[in-house]
DNA sequence: TTGACAAACGATAATAATTATCGTTTACTA
DNA sequence: TAGTAAACGATAATTATTATCGTTTGTCAA
């Protein structure tokens, strides 16, 4: 790493009010090294190869630090276990960040196609799963 | 439950191709009777009123059967573990439901709103994260 | 610098969620 | 109604994640 990689990396931590440590340094690293979607055991294989001594437990905690310091995001902020849909009617999801709450609302207004199509890639679409991320009222409260 | 509901589970089981149960029965309608999102450890708490003996798994594979026939839904059909974003620009998912694989595509086009407002409910939203839910290219072929 | 103190680390035990196994029971088809 | 595959219940096993705890390491003020 350069200079003015570490000088970066420093700032960074400066701002999210957290230690500049070896490891969490090589962690964003290899983070910001990866594309696609990384699971922490993915990121703990790759971290390994330049600290073998690294625990897993670390690679999870600093996850989650770069996560709660707005650095990295999650792909999904859902219910970490399975639920299941019982609103069969055409709707979307208003997911709370601060209490993972997640709340229904209507699809109407939000002008995305309903039917199968072809995207360009091939893939074919079936259905739009929108969730819109944010804070329901009970926790914009204990934010302000 | 009634002489119609009966038949009409029935009917859905047959289209399912699997066969009708009590349990499962029972584990339907309590499915079809809650609002929001419920864990199968909740559903099992319901279904154990009406069947003491049953057992955890029994709802987990139900659940699952019902996933897989359509009559039901997932409310998140991402990885089960934690996945970290390292796509800093904004973007959407395209969400394989064969092989679960999610590949991201540009939000450009969507026409979505990106600045944090609030919505009818008081609901603050700061972000909107998009899953497209269909077939891969190579999904497709093992179907068709 | 250095010394105190909090933060971070590594090892690993504990927990939570889910899945697999397996012997028994039950539904479906001929 | 008998044979067979599917489903069930009990529970062991697995996977992902988090908590604990003793040790080490940054940070900040003197």
């Amino acid at each position: 790493m350069t200079i003015a990689e570490a000088n970066e990396f420093r700032a960074l931590c400066d701002r999210a009010g957290i230690a500049v440590t070896h490891q969490r340094q090589v962690i964003y690293q290899v983070l910001s090294g990866m594309h696609g979607h990384p699971s922490p055991e993915e990121v703990y294989g790759r971290v390994k190869v330049r600290i073998p001594a690294i625990s897993l437990a670390t690679v999870y905690k600093n996850i989650h630090v770069f996560i709660e310091s707005g650095i990295f995001c999650t792909v999904s902020l859902h219910h970490g276990s399975l639920r299941v849909e019982t609103n069969h009617s055409p709707h979307h999801h208003l997911v709370c960040t601060g209490c993972r709450s997640i709340t229904d609302i209507a699809a109407g207004d939000l002008g995305l196609p309903v039917k199968a199509h072809k995207l360009r890639g091939g893939f074919l679409a079936q259905r739009y799963a929108v969730d819109v991320l944010g804070l329901c009222p009970e926790c914009q409260k204990s934010v302000s």
